[in-house]
DNA sequence: CGTGGGTTCTGGAGCGATCAAGAACATCGC
DNA sequence: GCGATGTTCTTGATCGCTCCAGAACCCACG
């Protein structure tokens, strides 16, 4: 009782404990380890907290001391708007969530990673563990965080040696497809890609940047189309790559306009993406093409809207939630992820990369080749 | 030195200030306040740095000494697959982000809070403030969030005194929306609400829960409705109401399909969310009734598949995103935003309510009323 | 050469909690 | 009645950093 009133001083642990005479651990256990003392004496300090209004111990001294922070730090490559906008990344986001939930920790968000950001958006913030989501390999963020030394998890890319990685086996997804429209005859293909850099070119595929892709899933995906082409002994030659700088609808029209319109265009087109599918969808409408007759559409990712779209798009369905879910838990669980015992930087060694089966999932957007 | 090598230990500030012969204190700036040590010494000490793998000071430690967390909670009702789902928060998400970007902060997120929860998701988490977002009023969340003496700032509901408060005219809008129906001579009215309370309930008005409902927004677009009814004249006794438990689509079919199967339906439908009328739009197609000509449909948000829909939905405009941004600057730049200078719990006596106006968007879902 | 005003750097006191170790007191068996 | 075993509470150190006040130094001015 013996500081005044000039600063008109937050209540702290320590006032309460001298107020009610009694020591700082006493109410400190009173509020964390209710076990650890008295029931009556227990009452009488909640009791004089609430009376005095102290609102409870300090999150972030409590933090300091006991090192860990409650909360898992999740690094998004677009800014939130754009996550949010796109299905597969939010199913992504529920994922991780859900685990969040369980074991009771806070989700904070730093989205527009892939830009050049602000060190300190990495550095300065409370996590005990991060999962970076799809970021270009040519981003500072990832070393950022991996220098910080807390506990990361990569998803789908950039893959690093002894960076703790989720994934799916993207080659063989982009393959089932592939070879889907193979088997059913087709052989004049269209690509829609993922964007290979985060520059924002949208356009004709071009093999210099596709040999020097800083996004590995859509160069993985690439591979694994080309490798069914290869397995049915056609050379790419016949294949025409378009790249979007984004996943959304209104570029993959765009795509699927540009390809639609060549002297021979495609009659199938392949989509890293449903987004991008969607939009091939679109343009085919616009242009008046027939979906399946005349053009086969396959996807990627199988969002819910796939189902619904009409036709109904034939898709490699990934197991987004699940793949979320996994990734907070694979950091959570992981040996190192505790605080402040080791200097480790990635979760695990030796069983660092947890790999997803994907399915191809037939729908409408797919039927036999009409030689024209 | 004397500290050997039993515990992988951290690299701390201190570590590198003795292994450097500096004071911690230059260390600390050469890190955060480049301008108060000299820039040979500085680049020393950051060589130093990365050479002995020290990554910077450690965020909780900071935030202890600073008092600032760096970063905002965001509270939000549903969970977090839900908030995603739903356009309109998630336009409201966007505004937040956008302000968090511009201050660099880190949005912290809690979602699921419209059900019972553990308090320590409030208060273990290390923010600057908060902002609720559409919360009912019978929730404990808020006045955790109260009592932890962080600012708030509420977005939508509830209302409570001496909180700050972001917010628009739900009742002028709703106002707007009924009276463009009565005008265009409709008499018979169906309206398909938000919740009133969270206990899941969908199903026929009832008086009873509306009298007694926790949730404001609900409450006060049906006091808008009602008042367009006695503007003219008019009892609410044509007026068939229709709760539902959440905004979503199905829900909002489900609702039409009530209103429509009537002995005696409705011609005009107003719904609280566009959501809710999208859904009704679905069962109307279903029922095959004609829209606008045997049924008209005024939704609220104007969410960007409102204009898409067919037909287009008329709809009150509320600037959703605007009001996220505005709720997080109103957080950030309110007097009492500083930490530990203050035990105020709101924002800002006084000017504590910001409201944004609406605006009645008329498209094609609504026309007149042919008498049948 | 002394004085004043910069700049650059240091030491030590906290920020508000938790935790390990131990003191005080009661309980119990033999 | 006495050591043994708990239970309940306290003491003091510590988490890693930032900030305040001041020491040390440099330079210039009169």
């Amino acid at each position: 009782m013996d500081h005044r009133s000039s600063p008109p001083h937050r209540l702290t642990l320590r006032d309460l404990a001298e107020s009610l005479g009694v020591s700082k651990t006493t109410v400190s256990n009173a509020f964390s380890r209710p076990d650890q003392l008295s029931p009556a004496l227990r009452d009488r300090v909640l009791e004089a907290a609430r009376a005095e209004g102290y609102a409870g111990p300090d999150p972030v001294a409590r933090m300091l001391r006991t090192g860990r922070a409650g909360a898992l730090g999740l690094i998004l490559p677009e800014s939130l708007p754009f996550a949010l906008d796109d299905p597969s990344t939010s199913q992504l986001i529920r994922g991780i969530a859900d685990a969040c939930e369980e074991r009771r920790l806070g989700l904070l968000v730093i989205p527009g990673a892939s830009r050049v950001r602000d060190p300190r958006a990495i550095t300065d913030v409370a996590v005990d563990g991060f999962i970076a989501y799809s970021l270009p390999s040519d981003t500072a963020v990832l070393h950022q965080v991996l220098a910080r030394g807390v506990p990361v998890v990569v998803v789908d890319e950039p893959r690093l040696p002894g960076v703790a990685t989720v994934s799916i086996d993207d080659p063989g997804g982009a393959r089932l497809a592939a070879r889907h429209l193979l088997e059913l005859g087709h052989r004049r293909l269209g690509i829609v890609t993922l964007p290979f850099r985060s520059d924002g070119y949208t356009g004709r595929g071009d093999e210099a940047r596709i040999a020097s892709a800083t996004y590995d899933v859509a160069a993985r995906r690439l591979g694994g189309y080309r490798a069914a082409l290869a397995d049915t002994g056609l050379a790419g030659d016949d294949v025409s790559v378009y790249e979007c700088a984004h996943s959304d609808e209104e570029l993959g029209r765009q795509a699927g306009r540009a390809l639609l319109e060549q002297a021979v265009p495609p009659t199938a087109i392949l989509a890293m993406s449903d987004r991008l599918a969607l939009g091939v969808l679109a343009a085919a409408r616009e242009l008046r093409v027939d979906v399946p007759r005349s053009l086969a559409v396959v996807g990627f990712d199988d969002i819910a809207a796939a189902a619904k779209s009409r036709p109904s798009l034939t898709t490699v369905r990934q197991p987004l939630r699940l793949k979320g879910y996994a990734a907070a838990r694979f950091l959570l669980d992981a040996p190192h992820a505790r605080p402040r015992d080791s200097a480790a930087r990635t979760v695990a060694a030796g069983s660092d990369e947890l790999d997803f089966p994907v399915e191809l999932v037939i729908r409408r957007s797919t039927a036999a080749a009409v030689d024209s």
